[in-house]
DNA sequence: CCTACCGATCGGTAGG
DNA sequence: CCTACCGATCGGTAGG
């Protein structure tokens, strides 16, 4: 992180200024969700800058509150970690599981498979997955141990996809290493895709599809 | 960055113990090279730590100097990041518009290209290209944009080879997203590939070229 | 390239 | 949840 060299001293504690306004009407119910608060908070300034690049003033900042305060609800800067990680994954699963429910021709679940990823891998408000992606380095042995269980039934909905789609002859292979290549490729977009260009998440899951699978014929 | 609670105080700067044996023999034309050993030892921190998490002291104590020393080499840490990330880039550039100079059949090309990018991305020495990849962010905009000509023409070469693959009835869609899939799903490797697993890079070659353009037939 | 150091920042805490 | 603060660490530098 780069060191700025501000010449004018840091005014005296004592007669720091408090931000203008803060405008918090506290309505019942309110004070549970500042927990969610900072949990949405971080998840977006980790996607956007790395767990370490985003300091736990930054994330005070972005719900507003005071630099020590987030310690009221969590102890730890990693706990946060683990709070965006684990909640992301299980509204990423909730939403993987539900295409499997659904009972579609092989072709179908899978664009709906892609579909429904796209959604909480690239779409505005979700940053979990991302954060999960990139952020994996950062998270200590012991957190990392807590979510491989969810990760792996992540994977199982995955896996059973690509092996019904051999099954229906759209795919050559379906080993481990066939579900990571097309996972890898989707999970990849964090890097590239723009939320602000001109390639939707519809048109984006139609051609990942076409791609893997071949255009439909008729 | 997790904080440790050291009980005992650090000694006075004067009787710091210096390490025990640091055997350097001084050979003529070494001294140039202690420059290139930061790159590849910075390489290697960023690439299993990231960026942030590696202090400018880790990477000194990796080649045996002390913690101010890189700075005789380079001005800042993001010099040290822009280093390794051109150096690695020039060299997986030559690797692959190498492939392209030999002028083999789609399938046979495609297959050389891969194998020389899992070369300079998973095999052990060659940490560069995952540290472009994953600390992407750290870079400042100044370097990135320093850097993205060469990506550029990294580009080039994939696009072109996909081309010649639909040209020849291997793939469906030669667009720059059938190329952004394709080098996706194989840098995406970086994060889950075991260089001690049972995976070697020949076998995961292969099995990445069946799966994207199905298996030869005899 | 080392010694000795600085200023700034950061995660976290005590007490209210 | 805020105030006021601490200890540690970190990037970087002056001078040799």
């Amino acid at each position: 992180m780069q060191q700025k060299r501000i010449d004018r001293r840091r005014p005296p504690a004592r007669t720091r200024i408090r931000p203008a306004v803060r405008p918090r009407v506290r309505v019942a119910g309110d004070e549970a969700n500042r927990r969610g608060d900072i949990v949405r908070a971080a998840a977006r300034l980790f996607r956007e800058r790395g767990f370490d690049a985003t300091t736990v003033r930054d994330i005070a900042k972005a719900v507003g509150m005071r630099s020590g305060s987030p310690f009221y609800h969590f102890e730890t800067k990693q706990d946060i970690l683990l709070a965006v990680v684990e909640e992301g994954l299980a509204a990423g699963l909730d939403a993987t599981e539900g295409v499997l429910a659904e009972r579609l021709p092989p072709r179908e679940k899978f664009h709906a498979l892609v579909r429904a990823h796209l959604e909480i891998l690239l779409d505005e408000g979700h940053d979990f997955i991302p954060v999960l992606l990139y952020d994996w380095r950062s998270l200590t042995r012991e957190n990392r141990a807590k979510i491989v269980a969810l990760k792996d039934r992540y994977d199982a909905v995955w896996q059973q996809v690509v092996r019904e789609l051999k099954r229906a002859g759209l795919l050559h292979i379906d080993s481990p290493l066939a579900r990571l290549l097309v996972l890898g490729a989707i999970n990849f977009m964090a890097t590239w895709y723009r939320r602000d260009g001109a390639l939707g998440l519809d048109a984006l899951a139609d051609q990942t599809v076409d791609f893997f699978l071949g255009p439909t014929k008729r």
